[in-house]
DNA sequence: TTACAACATTAGAGAAATTCTAAACTGTTG
DNA sequence: CAACAGTTTAGAATTTCTCTAATGTTGTAA
């Protein structure tokens, strides 16, 4: 199952998006995408991947952290969340799907794409073409 | 129709929501939630209604600003909408509905809460409890 | 394999939005 | 109208993110 060079995958995947694998980028990878460790989907933050990166013995600046994730995002590994002005996050699913986001803490979980169904939806203004449906469901603690 | 005073009733408005009528609060209601001049509702940042003041001739602070439309925003007067990290945006409507948000310049356009309807609703996890649900139709430019 | 050109990384400075602070001011209450 | 709690303010501070220009790395072609 597991395969015994993780990272070729990861080098293909990195290649496929146009994106040449270089040290940071795979490394950062490895933390956003990495299965091997049972980790289902990602929300992550830049300075939170960075502190990651830095625990892993990964030396990676903050600025290629920031430009690495823009970089994922614009090839399509990653998507963009914005729950909170004045923090962007980004998730490792990509598939069509919607969040909770818990506004005590910060903290994004994913709705499946199924359990959020829209019923009626608008036309897009004349001269625009919708680009994504984003359903935000905000949290309280109970 | 139009009151000869026009600035009983924001005080009032102010007053019922628990906020000192004072000279900033009520200029910067006026220029938020005046209906005289026919605007009908608006989405503003804080840089926004600063430079507005500033045109009117009222002297405010960009920080009185801030403070004002989070004021206003926690006594229910106003409803932050998040759809750019970096950048907050204050609606005047406060009515259960929805935005457009057309990224290529950043304008906000109300969707009427009846155009959008959740056909399935997910649970809200244990120990929470649903605060709002935001419906953000990200368009752009044909 | 080497050499090179294109691309990537970095630290630190720089921007942009927002919040904080502490002093000065003002609306309300008695 | 005095006193005080609540407000406002300018400017500094903070936070998040971007830019810059020097340095380093990768893929390629000989």
């Amino acid at each position: 199952m597991t395969d015994v060079r993780p990272y070729t995958a990861l080098i293909e995947r990195l290649k496929l998006a146009g994106l040449r694998p270089t040290r940071q980028r795979l490394a950062l990878a490895k933390l956003l995408f990495d299965t091997a460790d049972d980790q289902p989907n990602r929300h992550v933050t830049a300075e939170q991947l960075h502190s990651e990166a830095m625990e892993a013995e990964v030396r990676v600046s903050l600025a290629t952290v920031y430009n690495t994730l823009h970089q994922f995002t614009d090839a399509g590994l990653l998507r963009e969340v914005v729950v909170d002005s004045g923090r962007s996050y980004f998730d490792t699913n990509i598939d069509d799907h919607h969040h909770f986001y818990f506004e005590d803490n910060g903290r994004l979980q994913d709705i499946p794409g199924a359990a959020v169904r829209l019923a009626e939806l608008p036309e897009a203004p004349a001269g625009a073409v919708i680009k994504r449906i984003e359903v935000i469901i905000r949290l309280r603690e109970d």
